[in-house]
DNA sequence: ATTGAAACAATCAAAAA
DNA sequence: TTTTTGATTGTTTCAAT
């Protein structure tokens, strides 16, 4: 089952606006408020549509550095314990396994650089599986959304 | 002025549920709901709370392809036009300008590799100050989040 | 920050496109 | 199967405290 461009405009309406109501999406789409519920709700079941989120000052709320930190991973075996440290290290917002050099990206965002040397040598040095990592501080950041490009017909 | 522990607390669960309502917190934290409707209304002034957003499926909706691109500027007087490109490049969903060996790390969602080619080989490329590039397709992603390690008292 | 009233939005069932 | 309508329920907002 395929997305109509009805969807495609809700997708991309709550992506600006993620609290927007049915009824302010009813009326900018021209349809009734329980049609805009129905296709909200089914776009939630099947999975499209994850959850609601907001976006925050970082840097207002204390957490003034972002990096990405590239791993290489030596012993494959301790792989598991690398993927939990991960996921159970609130400052690591993201991690992907990637090609090239690195084995996994991650991206950090903590207080201060002494944070970051806490995450670096005690967090990821302390996994058995983890070997070199290259980190890059971010300077300043021009662009920074969750936005797909979508076009609605 | 600094946060309280609600603020946090209010960020936190909005961070989980976008859309919970402001009688929903109000309950579970236990005080009135134009409480909550006041905090949050400040919290999006100061620009702590700068939205409301989805979290969406990006393969489900055609996007199955994640790199992270390592660009180098050569010429510095064409930036502004290169950040142009970026800002106009929905596909391009993060640009950080960053130490180390390229000067920026962009975060790109595409449909396909033709769909990157053409970023890399036209878009990329075809700016004057871009010089080389670098370029780690994502595999696989473990852990992808916005949020931010809040500790509520 | 709370209370209570008014305005507004979401939801449900029934029915129609 | 999906949308609309209209009634009900629940939520937000505003003024007063």
């Amino acid at each position: 089952m395929v997305l109509d461009s009805l969807d495609l405009k809700i997708i991309q309406a709550l992506s600006q606006q993620g609290r927007a109501t049915w009824s302010e999406l009813a009326e900018r789409f021209e349809v009734s408020s329980p049609a805009i519920a129905d296709r909200v709700r089914r776009l939630e079941k099947r999975g499209i549509l994850q959850g609601y989120t907001i976006r925050l000052d970082a840097p207002q709320l204390g957490y003034d550095l972002t990096a990405f930190i590239s791993v290489s991973l030596e012993k494959t075996e301790h792989r598991p314990a690398f993927l939990a440290y991960v996921e159970s290290t609130a400052e690591i917002q993201e991690c992907h396994h990637v090609t090239g050099s690195g084995d996994y990206l991650l991206k950090v965002r903590c207080r201060n650089t002494a944070q970051l040397e806490q995450i670096i040598s005690h967090g990821l040095k302390g996994q058995a599986s983890v070997g070199q990592t290259h980190t890059a501080i971010v300077l300043s950041t021009a662009k920074e959304t969750l936005n797909l490009p979508l076009t609605p017909d």
